[in-house]
RNA sequence: GGCGGAGUAGCCAAGUGGUAAGGCAAUGGUUUGCAAAACCGUCAUUCGAGGGUUCGAUUCCCUCCUCCGCCUCCA
């Protein structure tokens, strides 16, 4: 099967030969598709790039390390891709208009767009410190008011969806026969007829059924600034739909993969789906990755019980995006995470023992060896796991056991380790610790006499007096460690 | 209540119808004036509980317990 889609692959490209001679190493990757709840070969449809679709973030407050869970999985999935050979255009928007945004706006006393573009830089900026690759594309819902209004009128041309007394447009969800298919709804659960608790119900909006989803909001007087003219009346879109108008804007009517959160999966996908195939006709994402919630201490993160935590948050106690990242991937994708402060603590050990491997690694080559071998050596297990279905936590076991196979490598063989070992973690998006990252500390003065003079008292073998300096020294919160000629000076307990 | 997922050593976690990866922690050793760091070694007869199928189950089936997610705009 790998075998003959990778032929075919050279058939249609012939003159891609570095790409076809990667493809024949690393067939393409298996991931698991919650739609058809099979795992799956991902293979570009159009034969050339994996075009992939991300539901990225509400901008109206910090992205906390649960979003980050699937930023990081999705950006792993990316480079997974990207280092079998496979090129991709990925997708990811920002919602820049909702209920939330509006609200906090307000609130702030900002316009919407001021208000979420400060949120949209301090996301961009906390996906830089986890190593994510930007999107190649990253549309927000402002930006494409004009699409949406004319998916919707698609929608209601088709009679999929129907307007309501208050300007409002609702889709019809009776009209699209597989409206479940994803989250596995029974159809007994949606309330499809028309109900009299509908419109008496406290919605504030009017629809036929209570399933019905909204398309477009009609004006209200809280939305303030926040409305657009449509054939409907002014108002502004409904959520669901400003994913399906981007994805046909940017990937056409069918594309590759679509993936979020798993709490996405129903309504916000299943809508997505709803929307998108009523208006476009086609088979809407050829596969779903949907990554499972993060725990903190083996339960529900949230503010009320103190255990959401941000980038800033987890800076302040000393722990460095890497090192988050490295919790993030520590478990499978489809599995909760539990993230505690230990697993923290493990990842700076984990990371820094990584780095040590690959610098031994790296010591047995002639300087200026190019890396070149296309395998992954000692690693290839690693690369299996990753390749098959996302298992990260397989990868990381993997990588820590082929370096220890590598240890008695040499030359030509270490070379090619390194360079496997090299491609797995940029597949992961690890960036490992330098060796002297603790130079970057400053050392107050007066720690730096008293080092100095422990060092000379040492030396003058003056062992009582150079202890009690030692423990003076971590009095002051630091930790002295001698070398032969030499010692270095870091901050303890970090 | 409905649907979906999870329970593996002190912690974080892979995995498999044939007898449990890896990381952290812990611990023994080498080294060090002593430490720290580093390196070498040890560390689950057992996979939530109880049944069943099987030559054999942690892995398949059933029941139970616990936890988590979704059930209309939360990644």
């Amino acid at each position: 099967m790998d075998r003959a889609d990778a032929v075919g692959f050279s058939e249609r490209f012939p003159l891609c030969s570095w790409l076809t001679a990667v493809r024949c190493l690393n067939p393409a990757m298996r991931l698991f598709d919650t739609l058809s709840r099979t795992e799956r070969e991902l293979a570009p449809i159009d034969g050339s790039t994996f075009r992939f679709y991300c539901c990225g973030p509400t901008v109206y407050g910090p992205a906390h390390i649960g979003n980050f869970r699937t930023f990081v999985l999705q950006d792993v999935l990316r480079r997974t891709l990207e280092t079998g050979g496979t090129r991709t255009l990925h997708v990811r928007n920002i919602t820049d208009v909702d209920d939330k945004t509006i609200r906090d706006s307000q609130k702030a006393g900002k316009s919407l767009t001021e208000f979420t573009s400060g949120w949209t830089e301090k996301f961009h900026a906390d996906c830089e410190k986890l190593g994510l690759l930007a999107p190649h594309i990253e549309p927000g819902a402002v930006d494409h008011i004009p699409q949406q209004i004319t998916m919707i009128e698609t929608l209601v041309e088709k009679g999929n969806a129907y307007s309501s007394d208050d300007g409002s447009v609702y889709f019809k969800i009776s009209s699209f026969p597989g409206y479940g298919r994803l989250s596995r709804l029974d159809e007994r659960e949606l309330d499809l007829g028309k109900t009299q608790n509908a419109r008496s119900s406290s919605d504030e909006y009017e629809k036929d059924s209570l399933s019905d989803f909204v398309l477009w909001k009609g004006r209200k007087p809280e939305d303030g600034e926040n409305f657009w003219p449509s054939p409907w009346g002014e108002g502004r879109p409904g959520w669901h739909l400003e994913c399906s108008a981007m994805i046909q804007e940017y990937l056409g009517d069918s594309f590759d993969l679509h993936s979020g959160g798993v709490d996405l999966v129903f309504p916000h996908h299943e809508n997505e789906i709803a929307q998108s195939e009523c208006a476009c006709g086609g088979h809407f994402a050829a596969n779903w990755f949907h990554i499972t919630h993060l725990l903190v201490d083996g339960g529900k993160m949230s503010k009320s019980l103190g255990n959401l935590y941000t980038l800033e948050d987890l800076a302040e106690k000393g722990f460095s995006a890497m090192e988050v990242r490295y919790v993030l991937i520590g478990a499978h994708y489809r599995k909760p995470l539990n993230f505690t402060f230990d697993s923290l603590t493990g990842a700076r050990e984990a990371l820094s023992k990584l780095a040590r491997g690959a610098r031994q690694l790296a010591s047995k080559i002639e300087p200026g060896t190019v890396l070149t071998s296309a395998g992954f050596g000692p690693f290839q297990a690693a690369w299996d796991s990753l390749t098959g279905d996302l298992n990260t936590p397989g990868a990381l076991g993997g990588i820590f056991t082929g370096l220890r196979e590598s240890v008695r490598l040499t030359g030509a063989e270490a070379a090619a380790a390194l360079a496997g070992m090299n491609r797995l973690l940029r597949a992961l998006g690890l960036v490992l610790p330098e060796e002297a990252a603790g130079d970057a500390v400053e050392i107050p003065e007066l720690i730096r006499s008293l080092a100095e003079k422990r060092w000379q008292a040492r030396l003058a073998k003056n062992w009582a007096e150079s202890d009690t300096l030692r423990a003076e020294l971590v009095e002051q919160g630091w930790l002295m460690k001698d070398g032969r000629e030499s010692y270095t000076l870091e901050p303890a307990g970090n």
